[in-house]
DNA sequence: AGCCTCTTGGG
DNA sequence: CCAAGAGGC
C-alpha cells in the first residue's frame, strides 16, 4: 500500500497561525500539512551574542505555535536546527512529501537560500511554492507605467493606493481549514540551551497594541519620550501580527500611521528589485566619498558617548533595550555619516546586531536615506542639527534625562565634534565626492 | 523626513 | 528688532 502524499509547510518570518497566506494554501491544498520551522545555524551562527534577544523571541513563539498545534488541533511543528537546504534533504526522505509551501521572504540571503531549497525539491519532483504574505504588494505588482520600479516614495505610495482594494487587506480564513493538518504526536521540543542559546533580559512589546496610539500617531510619533508609537515592529518583522489586519486598521484610522507600513511595503520592493544595495550605496556615486571612520569616533558613537544628548541617549536606548525610537535612529544615523563621517555600512551593521526588529530592507534603506545615497534620499546637504533635534523633540529633555542621567554633570563628556565644523565638512566632502 | 544666512517689511 | 520668506548648500 502507498504511503499517503503529504505537504510540508515551512513557516520562517510568518509566525503565527491566523490570516497565514502560505499556510492557508498549505491547508487548502488537499494534503495534509506538516508544518515545519528550521532554526538555521546559517544565520544562528552567525550571532556573537549567545543572549541573542531575537533568537529567545523566534524560539518562545515557535514553542507556543507548537503547543496550540499540539493541544489543539492533534498535530505538531516539526523543529530542526541545521542548514535548511540539509534539512530538507533529510525530511524527503523521512516523510512522502509531495509539495512544500512557505512564505516569500525578499532578503538576498533568503532568495539564495530557497533557490537552493527550491532546485534540490525540484531534482525530486517536490513543488516548492512561495506566497506573499508580508507585504501588501510585493515584486512588480506597483510599478511605474514604464513597468519599472518606482525609485520615489511619494508617487509610488500614491499607486499604492489607487491599486489598493479592500481584497487585498482580507485576512486568510486559516481556521477554517485547521482540521487539515497531519495528525501526529508531539515532535520532541528544542530548547534554548540546544541551539547553544540564552534567554535574554529584554522585554518584548506586545503585539496587543493600543488603538488610541494609532489614531494620534501623527501628533506623537516623534516624540521619544512619549509612547506614541506602536513598537509593533517586532511582530511585523516575524509576522507575529498580521500586515493585512494592521494595515486595515491603519488605511481607516490614521493616513500617516498607513504611509508607514507603506514605506516598508517600498522598502521591501527596492531590496527585491536591487539586491547589491545590501552594501552598495544606491546612488553610485555617493560611494565615492571619502569617509573618516575613525574607530576611536565609532566606539563612541556606539557607547552614547559622543556629547550629544540625543545622539547618545538613542545609542544608550539601544544598547539597553534592543529598540530605538525612530526619530533618535534618523538623528544618530545623520550624526554617524555626517558628524563623523563614517561609513553608513558600520552604522547599519551596528543596528543589524543590536535591533531587537532588525529588518534587512527598512534599515538599509533607513541607512541610505540618512547618509543621503538611498532612494528618495534626503538631499546630502540635510544635516541634522544634533541640539535644535533635541530642542524640538524633546523639548522637556525627558528622554535624554532617562537614557543619560550624568547629562548637565561635568561627567558628561564635550561634543567629540563641533556641529559648525561637521557640517561644513560634510559638505564639503559629499560635494567632492559628486562633483 | 534641514539648516543657515540674508533680506525684507511690519511694529 | 525680529518674524517670515527666499535661496543656496
Amino acid at each position: 500500500m502507498s504511503e499517503e502524499k503529504i505537504c510540508i509547510f515551512w513557516f520562517r518570518r510568518d509566525l503565527r497561525l491566523n490570516d497565514n497566506a502560505g499556510l492557508y494554501r498549505a491547508l487548502t491544498s488537499g494534503l495534509k500539512v506538516l508544518p515545519v520551522f528550521i532554526f538555521d545555524t546559517d544565520i544562528l551562527d552567525e550571532l556573537d551574542d549567545k543572549k541573542d534577544a531575537r533568537v529567545h523571541f523566534i524560539w518562545q513563539e515557535v514553542k507556543s505555535i507548537k503547543k496550540t498545534l499540539e493541544e489543539k488541533h492533534g498535530t505538531s511543528l516539526l523543529v530542526k536546527h541545521g542548514s535548511p537546504l540539509k534539512i530538507f534533504k533529510d525530511l524527503v526522505s523521512e516523510f512522502p512529501v509531495a509539495e512544500v509551501f512557505t512564505n516569500r521572504d525578499y532578503e538576498p540571503s533568503a532568495k539564495e537560500r530557497d533557490k537552493a531549497v527550491y532546485e534540490f525539491l525540484k531534482s525530486k519532483d517536490i513543488v516548492f511554492k512561495g506566497f506573499k504574505d508580508q507585504v501588501i504588494f510585493d515584486k512588480s505588482e506597483v510599478m511605474k507605467e514604464d513597468g519599472t520600479p518606482y525609485e520615489v516614495f511619494t508617487p509610488y505610495m500614491k499607486k499604492y493606493k489607487s491599486q489598493l482594494k479592500p481584497f487585498y487587506l482580507k485576512s486568510y480564513p486559516v481556521k477554517k481549514y485547521i482540521s487539515n493538518f497531519y495528525k501526529c504526536e508531539p515532535f520532541d521540543n528544542i530548547s534554548l540551551s540546544d541551539l547553544s542559546f540564552e534567554k535574554s533580559n529584554v522585554e518584548f512589546p506586545d503585539r496587543n497594541f493600543d488603538k488610541e496610539t494609532i489614531r494620534s500617531y501623527h501628533e506623537n510619533r516623534d516624540f521619544p519620550a512619549k509612547k506614541g508609537t506602536t513598537r509593533l515592529s517586532l511582530h511585523l518583522r516575524f509576522g507575529t501580527i498580521s500586515i493585512r489586519k494592521l494595515a486595515r486598521l491603519a488605511r481607516k484610522e490614521n493616513d500617516k500611521f498607513f504611509n508607514e507600513l507603506i514605506w516598508r511595503d517600498f522598502y521591501q520592493m527596492i531590496l527585491y528589485h536591487f539586491p547589491k544595495s545590501v552594501n552598495e550605496a544606491f546612488k553610485k556615486k555617493y560611494d565615492a566619498i571619502k569617509w573618516e571612520n575613525n574607530e576611536e569616533h565609532f566606539k563612541k558613537w556606539c557607547e552614547g558617548k559622543t556629547g550629544y544628548p540625543l545622539v547618545d541617549a538613542g545609542m544608550r536606548e539601544l544598547n539597553e533595550t534592543d529598540f530605538m525610537h525612530n526619530r533618535v535612529r534618523m538623528v544618530v544615523a545623520s550624526f554617524l555619516t555626517k558628524h563623523l563621517l563614517i561609513d553608513w555600512r558600520w552604522g547599519e551593521a551596528y543596528f543589524a546586531v543590536k535591533l531587537l526588529d532588525y529588518d534587512q530592507a527598512s534599515n538599509i534603506g533607513g541607512w541610505q536615506w540618512a547618509a543621503g545615497c538611498g532612494v528618495d534620499a534626503a538631499p546630502y546637504f540635510r544635516v541634522f542639527n544634533p541640539e535644535l533635534q533635541l530642542k524640538k523633540f524633546d523639548p522637556e529633555n525627558e528622554y535624554v534625562k532617562k537614557w543619560v542621567p550624568e547629562w548637565s554633570t561635568p561627567e558628561y563628556p564635550e561634543p567629540i565634534v563641533e556641529h559648525k565644523f561637521a557640517r561644513e565638512r560634510a559638505l564639503s566632502r559629499y560635494k567632492e565626492a559628486l562633483s
